[in-house]
DNA sequence: CCAATGAATCGAAGTCTGTCAATATGATTG
DNA sequence: CAATCATATTGACAGACTTCGATTCATTGG
């Protein structure tokens, strides 16, 4: 947000050859990218892409005992993984019985694969390959 | 960082299962899983992904000490960070006097926003709700 | 009520990560 | 050579992460 441009010149570096000036203003990571991180951090892990993989793959619900099943980790594991991905809004649960059942949140992993999507077009290669700004 | 799960699956649990029974096959988490993760792992901090991203805008080289003016973290944690993308192949430095450049590779940069994107497919929902497989 | 079962939570252990001060390395300049 | 500069590396520390056994909680069935 704070895309500032006029940077002026810090005076205290003033000593000989300066290599180059001025990429981005100083200063905080933006919320957006923030953001992006920790988007990219729910997903930086083989077992909670799997739980996302196969619960998405069912649109439906899926049990945590069949979640255990198709998993090499522990239960109890599996259930510390499920209640990352459901604080951070990407499924949810349903007891019924004894069983709980999970289950996408479709709009949170719309929301979160736009971001995702968006945070990695900033990585695109630059169209002419100059420096801008 | 450093993802890698090793614990091997003990691959025979034949019991009288009740709820409900066979959602994946196996319990090994595959190789494309174990990258993608690690993919996004590299992803997962603001640091990094801002420097990939002055990096990509400027399609050149970018010196170190501006790309230590534009984060908010001191020279040495640059260094780390730099080190991991390097070291994970997204971008690579070369030295010109006392500064180092440092600069994407594009083609590792394109690779893993390929499989990146393509573990995203992954996670779109399924059309018809039906469990496939 | 009691036993059994699926799932969540707790507690502990080990590992990994992020950060920075201090220092080292290596190049350049006077 | 000595001083200076940019960058890398080291070492230490705090905090977070991952995992699992043990336990607890909730629900069902006898």
């Amino acid at each position: 947000m704070t895309r500032t441009l006029g940077r002026p010149q810090p005076a205290e570096r003033r000593r000989g050859t300066r290599c180059c000036e001025g990429v981005a203003p100083r200063g905080a990571l933006d919320e957006a990218l923030e953001r992006a991180a920790a988007d990219f951090d729910v997903l930086a892990h083989p077992v909670r892409l799997r739980l996302l993989e196969i619960l998405a793959r069912r649109g439906g619900e899926v049990c945590v005992c069949d979640l255990e099943h198709a998993l090499p980790v522990k239960q109890p594991t599996i259930s510390h993984h499920l209640r990352l991905l459901r604080q951070a809004g990407l499924v949810d649960t349903a007891r019924k019985g004894l069983f709980a059942y999970y289950y996408v949140e479709p709009a949170a992993l719309a929301a979160l694969r736009a971001r995702v999507g968006q945070a990695l077009e900033a990585l695109a290669a630059a169209p002419g390959g100059g420096s801008e700004r």
